[in-house]
DNA sequence: ATGAATGTTTACCACTTGGTAAGTGAATCG
DNA sequence: CGATTCACTTACCAAGTGGTAAACATTCAT
C-alpha cells in the first residue's frame, strides 16, 4: 500500500503563496523560518536515516537533537514515512546537484567517467551520509526504492545513453550498458562507503587511503571499461 | 560496550557433553531435537534479518514464525544481540563451506576467480538471504561487523594472498591485492543482490536475466583483473 | 518410582514507538 | 485593535519492544 500521498518531485516546489502581496521569503518573514526549520529537520533526519538508519532513527531522538519536540516534526509532516518521501526527494536533489555539473561539463570518453568517480569521491568525504542513506533506502521497502528511482531516473537514462553513446563511439568496451552501470555503480559505491569491508582486508578508512582508494578504483574501472589502453 | 560474551567460532564447538555415555545425537534423544530446534530459529533469524533487517524482526514475531513462543528463544540465547551473534557465525559458516571447495579445487589464474564469482552467483539464487544477511551485518553496529569480519579473516586473506600470488605470476593486473578484493566483491554483491538498482536501469530479477548479468559481471571484472586479454 | 535437569509456556513489566488531541503564544491580517 | 492563522508544546495513548519470573510438562539419571 503506497503510503505517501505527495508525488515525487526534485525542485523545491513552489512558494506557499501566501495570499499576501509580501516576497514569501523575505529575510525574517514566517514563511522563511519556517522554510528553515523544515530544511534542519530534513538534513538532521537525512544524516540519521543515513548512518543509523531508518528503523533505527525515532522520531524523539531525531527532535531532541535539532532542540524540537517530535511532534513539530509531525505537525510538518503527517508520519515518519511521509518524512523519509521528503528526505529521499531532498537527498535526490542534492545528488543531482553535486553531479550535474560533471556530467554535463567534463570531456567525454572515459575523461567523464573519471570526473564523476572523483564526484562520488569528494560526497563520500564530505557527506558520506548522503551515499549511506542511498543504500539504507534501497534496503528498505519497495515504495521507498520506488520513489527513489524515480527521482533519479533522468539521471540514470543520462548515464547509461552517454555508455552507449561511448560504446558506439568505440572508446568505451561494447556491453549490456545498464549491467556496465550497474557494476560500476556497486564498484564506486563500495570502494567509497563499505568501511567495514575495507577494514577487514586491512584499509583503514582514512584520508591519505582515500586517495589511493580512489586511485586504485580509477585503474580498476579504466580497465573493465576502457577499450583501448593508451590515453 | 561488546554485549557479546561468547568468542566469535566457526565451528559448531564441542558436543554438549552430557553425563551420558550415550551418543549425544542419538535421532530422537533430547539433544538431537534441542539442536534441531535452535538450528530452525537460527535459519528464520537469519532469513528475516537478511530481508527485513534486524531493526525490522521482532522476537514475538520470529518465534510466531517458528510456531514458538518469543520466550524459547530468549531460552536459548539471553538476548536478541546474542542471537544476532550466533546468527552471524551460522551465516559465516555456510559461506566458507559454499566457498571452500571453490577456493581450494579450481585452478589458476582468471578461472579460479571466475569459479568463486559464479559460486557467489549460485548462493545469490539458491540462499539470497545470506548474501543480504552480509550487508545488513556490515551496516550495524561496529561489534557486529567486528565478529562477521573475524569470523570471515582467514577467507578474505586466503583471497587476497591469492591475488597477490598471480599478480606475481604475471597473471593478474598488479596494484594493491586488498583494494582489488573491495572493488570485485562490491561489484559481485551489488550485481548479485542490488535489485532495486537493477530495476533502475531496467533490468527485471529474473532467473533469465540472472544469467545475462552474470556474463556480462564476468566480462566486466575480466577485463578489470586480467593482464592479456588472451586466455 | 523419584528427583533433578531441561525445554517451553503463560503472565507480566518497564520502556519506547509513531501518532492524536488539545492547548498556547506569537506573528499576521482585516 | 481584535480575530485568526501558524508553529509549536504539553499531555496522552495504544501497540509493540526486549527481557524477567515463575509455573509447567517432559525427559533423563538414579
Amino acid at each position: 500500500m503506497a503510503a505517501s500521498v505527495t508525488a515525487p518531485v526534485l525542485d523545491p516546489g513552489p512558494v506557499p503563496a501566501s495570499g499576501s502581496v509580501r516576497a514569501a521569503g523575505a529575510p525574517g518573514s514566517r514563511a522563511q523560518r519556517t522554510r528553515e526549520t523544515e530544511n534542519r529537520i530534513l538534513m538532521a533526519a537525512l544524516d540519521s536515516f543515513g548512518t543509523a538508519g531508518y528503523d533505527a532513527t525515532s522520531l524523539d531522538a531525531l527532535a531532541a537533537g535539532l532542540g524540537l519536540s517530535k511532534q513539530a516534526i509531525l505537525y510538518h509532516w503527517p508520519s515518519k514515512r511521509a518524512l523519509l518521501d521528503a528526505v529521499i526527494d531532498r537527498a535526490c536533489l542534492d545528488l543531482v546537484v553535486a553531479f550535474d555539473g560533471v556530467l554535463t561539463d567534463a570531456g567525454s570518453g572515459w575523461e567523464r567517467v573519471e570526473a564523476v568517480v572523483r564526484a562520488v569521491f569528494r560526497v563520500a568525504l564530505r557527506r558520506p551520509e548522503l551515499l549511506g542513506f542511498v543504500r539504507e533506502v534501497s534496503r528498505l521497502s519497495g515504495d521507498a526504492s520506488a520513489r527513489i528511482i524515480t527521482d533519479l531516473e533522468p539521471f540514470v537514462a543520462r548515464a547509461r545513453d552517454y555508455l552507449r553513446r561511448e560504446m558506439d563511439a568505440g572508446r568505451i568496451r561494447r556491453c549490456d550498458p545498464g549491467l556496465l552501470f550497474v557494476s560500476a555503480y556497486s564498484a564506486v559505491l563500495g570502494a567509497a562507503t563499505e568501511v567495514e569491508v575495507l577494514r577487514a582486508v586491512g584499509v583503514e578508512p582514512t584520508l591519505r587511503s582515500t586517495v589511493v582508494r580512489r586511485r586504485e578504483l580509477l585503474a580498476f574501472l579504466r580497465a573493465a571499461m576502457v577499450t583501448e589502453s593508451i590515453d
